[in-house]
RNA sequence: GCCGGGAUGGCGGAAUGGUAUACGCGUUGGACUUAAAAUCCAAUGGCAUUUUAUGCCGUGAGGGUUCGAGUCCCUCUCCCGGCACCA
């Protein structure tokens, strides 16, 4: 009787349930949470802040990849749990849109790119709405919007007028069939990371960003955030930073100094002296004129004196100090033959002193100079800049580089304006020597030969010594030409030519050694010059059996083999000053006599190269500069931001390598807002990492147009709680971008020195062939096909399955098979919700079911700290357990599922929300409190107690929780299948291990 | 070569030093059905057995620590990711 009824209830709820319908109930939804602006973002709010951001997306053509999908709902879980939680959470999104596809569809198709770009920004817009993610879409942004952009531009200036962001020609990576120079980390393998064409190099002027001033901090600083430690190694690689110390390498070779004294100076005061001396003592001959009328000098009269009383030749190195410098530029002006080398000590070439009023000469000098004249009589030019120099201000340097080029050596002279007893940089660079790096000066007496890279500059400087020059220029030519693929193809055998006509001296024991030029090494790394140590590195070793040099052992090895270099560490032999000691300490002891004795310094190197801000581009932000004849580089002024992206009939990059504005002869001619003069504006483009450097800054407030950011709004937001994105970005957005922020902070622009407190990383979403997802492949699954599928899909199981499939920063591929898994789970949920009885519990739900109730409170806790710690799968099968229970019930507790509905909610929104409803919430779920487990509740499962005999489990039994020893050791030894193992040995031990194991040792 | 991370059923994967294989997929059997699909129930690491219950073996390979090892230590193999002639 009781059952017939039982069936008869259960037809007429058969008959009310309703179809599980995603597609119905997913787009109500979204419309009401539009409708309610439930996930707006109130800035100030009194509720703790919590900023969750995914790497903001590219609008490409293509629409949303299950990749994008994986992030964002997995981010989206954990800011809807936030929020139940009782946290202001902020989930922004916007678009990352300038950069080359944009720009290679609008080439092809002939359509804007502005255009396309909105229309693609529509499409995954619809995509991800129809995915039911949090975003605040108040807070939207987009790169190539003007009000953006135009930030972008500011801070660029920023960079500019801190001397941070500068113009260099350079060798760089050309894309022959892109048309577009690549950052270094744009050219993977040697070939262009877009199309996969080959790279080569070309001398190109290039903005640059000084990233390497920050190369140290980049490093240093990722102690103090939450990183994947996946990640922080990924950066750590990439900045490559290595300590040692740089060696000079005197060259054998005999020069005639001269040397030029300032103002008031005489031949005997001790400048001169000491460098003298130290010149001498090597051989080398200094010729020092006393100037006439020192200290009421007239021009002429001196440069007369100078061209009586000196000759020049081409071994001529000249010294001039401070006055001396106008003198030595004069003088060279009128040279019939070239020099060799000029150093500047502390030179200038305009009449601007920091103490001007004290020098009556000023007047009476001349300070016209013809520089073209003066480049052409110099092979070498150094400038030396004493950066705390009193009487010289700092621009004179860059002065007088600007004008006859040569290359800047700041540093500190033991007196201001180097006017020391003896001045270690001026000795220095008065000196011919080879410069090195090395991390190994602890193998300094096993150098027995030099190489240098073929671009380095001793081979020009030197062709009049190089006796053997035609054959080193064809090896330097062809080495040239070869792209970097072809260099590091060609790898295995190393070939290189020896340079005759001069030796070098290794400063610990005077040998003589042989110089080659080789493209083993590498000009962009360290000095582009290296001392050979063939017994202690492999490259050398293979070089030098090669070019039959001699191989010292200069480390003692245990493990000695005739074929192989020994690189490791040991105790140093055959070294004089260090015998004996280890590597370590070797190291420091010798660094420390090559800094006495004036041959070098310890030193810091790294890969990491200053950042190629330049592209020949349309589809970026322009580069807000301005270009006068009189005035040189001059920035954009603020008022006249943003510099606009003028329209153009064709966005193909010219066959120079100039941006198609360079072809837009309006927009290029400008007047300079300096002196009002024609200019020409800057027609390079920014990289497409520049809009994405600061985008987490604009989100705190968007809609500024007297700021980047309002400083108070971003003191309540920043730093940026938790950030997830691609490993592909470790190297290059996730590097800039922390280089930007912590920029901004020096600059009092920011709050906090890193941008990122937290950065997870999702693996992923392979094709189900474990291969990638492409288009070429034609295994590319589309997010919508999913979301719209009725009878095995919706947006609610799309987000369920990119969770459950796998670890969320593991890649995975893809399965329809486990989607299906995904869908029956949501099925059975909604027949349970539908089908069962539910009880009313009046606040104890434990009295209607326990073991349910026993399982709600693991769950909860078990779902909570998984989506803290994004153990999504986890998580998702810990709700499975539930419902698979709940499923067998026939009557279930309303609060039990109730709060189970709440712990589903941040998956599954839109079920959640249809479920709420229908058990008779009037209220939306978003506003109720996410769970608390009861620990007391917890405590009353009966559990498994496992009894090992031996270590060996034999039996288990259920025991209520906190059972003692004792009593564990009596019921234990009642079990049958235990007595057998125990077989009336004497227990020696007993490990207990409360609510685990009882393991008795017999 | 260097740096990181891995290797667990037929598959994706779970396991604070304490019952290895949770959860899902697949497979097999059963129920429902005229039938199929869907759904539901059950079984599902291997081997052995006159005791069907029990034993033994099992987390890439080999050693070790421990009462007890997928988990910790050493040696090695393979796979994935990053860097790479970086001195």
């Amino acid at each position: 009787m009781i059952l017939q009824l039982n069936v008869i209830r259960k037809r007429k709820l058969r008959k009310k349930m309703q179809k599980y319908c995603p597609q119905k109930i997913e787009v109500k939804w979204q419309k009401q949470w539009e409708k309610d602006n439930v996930f707006v973002a109130e800035d100030y709010s009194k509720k703790p802040k919590k900023y969750i951001l995914v790497e903001f997306p590219y609008p490409s053509g293509a629409g949303l990849h299950v990749g994008h999908v994986r992030s964002y709902t997995a981010l989206d879980v954990m800011a809807r749990m936030y929020r139940l939680r009782g946290f202001n959470v902020m989930y922004p999104i916007g678009w990352d849109a300038f950069g080359l596809p944009t720009e290679n569809y609008a080439i092809k198709h002939k359509i804007h790119p502005k255009i396309a770009t909105q229309k693609n920004i529509a499409i995954f817009k619809k995509q991800l709405k129809s995915l039911g993610i949090s975003y605040d879409w108040s807070r939207e942004i987009d790169t190539t919007d003007p009000d953006y952009y135009q930030w972008t531009q500011w801070i660029f200036l920023k960079f500019f007028e801190q001397g941070l962001a500068y113009k260099h020609k350079m060798p760089v990576n050309w894309c022959r069939s892109c048309k577009i120079v690549l950052a270094n980390e744009e050219v993977v393998d040697g070939r262009c990371e877009r199309c996969q064409g080959e790279v080569e190099k070309r001398e190109k002027e290039q903005w640059m960003l000084k990233i390497t001033a920050y190369a140290d901090r980049l490093v240093d600083d990722l102690d103090t955030v939450d990183y994947l430690e996946k990640i922080k190694a990924q950066q750590i690689n990439w900045i490559g930073r290595s300590e040692g110390a740089e060696v000079n390498f005197e060259i054998d070779q005999k020069f005639n100094y001269v040397i030029l004294h300032g103002y008031g100076a005489t031949k005997e005061n001790s400048f001169y002296c000491w460098l003298k001396a130290e010149l001498e003592k090597r051989g080398h001959r200094v010729q020092i004129p006393q100037l006439p009328n020192t200290n009421n000098p007239d021009i002429l009269e001196q440069i007369e004196f100078v061209k009586k009383n000196v000759k020049f030749d081409e071994n001529t190195i000249l010294i001039a100090h401070s006055l001396g410098s106008v003198v030595a530029m004069k003088v060279l002006e009128g040279l019939k033959r070239p020099i060799y080398k000029y150093v500047s000590v502390g030179g200038f070439v305009t009449p601007e002193f920091l103490d001007n009023h004290k020098r009556p000469f000023v007047k009476t000098f001349n300070w016209r100079y013809n520089f073209e004249k003066i480049c052409k009589k110099i092979i070498k030019i150094r400038i030396l800049r004493d950066i705390k120099d009193h009487k010289i201000p700092s621009e004179q340097a860059d002065k007088i580089k600007d004008a006859i080029g040569g290359k800047i050596i700041d540093g500190t002279g033991t007196a201001k304006h180097f006017l020391g007893k003896l001045e270690p940089l001026v000795l220095e660079h008065s000196l011919e020597q080879l410069k090195i790096f090395t991390t190994r000066p602890d193998t300094l007496y096993g150098a027995t030969y030099m190489v240098v890279a073929p671009e380095h500059e001793i081979i020009k400087n030197y062709q009049v010594r190089i006796t053997n020059y035609s054959e080193v220029e064809k090896y330097v030519k062809k080495a040239k030409t070869k792209s970097d693929l072809e260099r590091t193809e060609l790898q295995k055998e190393k070939t290189g030519v020896e340079i005759r006509g001069f030796k070098a001296v290794n400063p610990v024991n005077g040998e003589k050694i042989s110089v080659f030029v080789a493209d083993y090494v590498l000009s962009t790394y360290g000095t582009g010059a290296i001392m050979a140590v063939p017994g202690h590195d492999q490259r050398d070793w293979d070089f030098a059996k090669k070019y039959k040099q001699k191989i010292k052992t200069v480390v003692q090895s245990k493990v000695a083999s005739k074929d192989k270099a020994f690189a490791g560490e040991g105790i140093a032999v055959n070294s004089k000053i260090i015998d004996g000691l280890e590597t370590f300490a070797a190291k420091k002891k010798i660094t420390q006599w090559l800094e006495k004795n004036n041959y070098g310094r310890k030193a810091i190197n790294y890969k990491l190269r200053d950042w190629i801000f330049s592209r020949q581009h349309y589809w970026g932000e322009p580069i807000p500069i301005i270009h006068c004849e009189t005035c040189g580089t001059v920035p954009v002024p603020q008022k006249d931001l943003p510099v606009r992206l003028p329209d153009v009939k064709n966005y193909e990059p010219t066959d120079t390598g100039e941006s198609p504005l360079a072809t837009i002869k309006d927009w290029v001619k400008v007047k300079c807002p300096r002196c009002g003069s024609d200019a020409k504006r800057e027609t390079d483009t920014m990289p497409n990492w520049a809009g994405s450097s600061w985008y987490f800054l604009r989100y705190c407030d968007p809609k500024n147009l007297k700021a980047f950011a309002d400083e108070r709004k971003m003191q309540y937001w920043m730093p940026v709680d938790l950030y997830n994105g691609g490993m592909e970005h470790t190297t290059l957005h996730l590097l800039y971008s922390r280089f930007w922020h912590k920029f901004l902070y020096d600059q009092g622009l920011v709050g906090t020195p890193e941008p990122y407190a937290r950065r997870t990383s999702h693996g992923m979403v392979l094709a189900e062939d474990g291969r990638k997802m492409s288009k070429s492949f034609g295994n590319v699954i589309n997010p919508d096909e999913i979301v719209q599928n009725e009878e095995g899909g919706g947006a609610d199981t799309l987000r369920l399955y990119e969770l459950f499939m796998g670890p969320f920063s593991e890649a995975i591929p893809w399965s329809m098979d486990g989607i299906k898994g995904i869908r029956r789970f949501l099925e059975k949920i909604w027949v349970v919700y539908q089908e069962k009885e539910m009880i009313k519990c009046g606040g104890s739900c434990a009295r209607v079911n326990k073991s349910l109730s026993i399982l709600l409170h693991q769950t909860i806790k078990k779902v909570g700290e998984d989506i803290e710690n994004m153990n999504f799968n986890t998580a998702i099968s810990q709700m499975m357990i539930f419902i698979n229970q709940a499923s067998q019930q026939e009557k279930l507790p309303v609060g039990a599922m109730k709060i189970f509905l709440i712990l589903l909610s941040p998956f599954a929104p839109h079920m959640a929300e249809e479920l709420w409803e229908k058990i008779g919430n009037q209220e939306s779920i978003l506003k109720e409190n996410w769970p608390k487990y009861n620990s007391k509740i917890l405590s009353e499962e009966q559990i498994n107690l496992i009894i090992q005999v031996n270590g060996r489990v034999r039996d288990t039994i259920k025991i209520n929780r906190g059972i003692s020893q004792e009593n564990a050791v009596k019921l234990a030894e009642q079990s049958n299948k235990v007595k057998n193992f125990i077989n009336r040995q004497e227990i020696k031990k007993v490990i207990f291990v409360p609510d685990k194991v009882l393991n008795l040792v017999v």
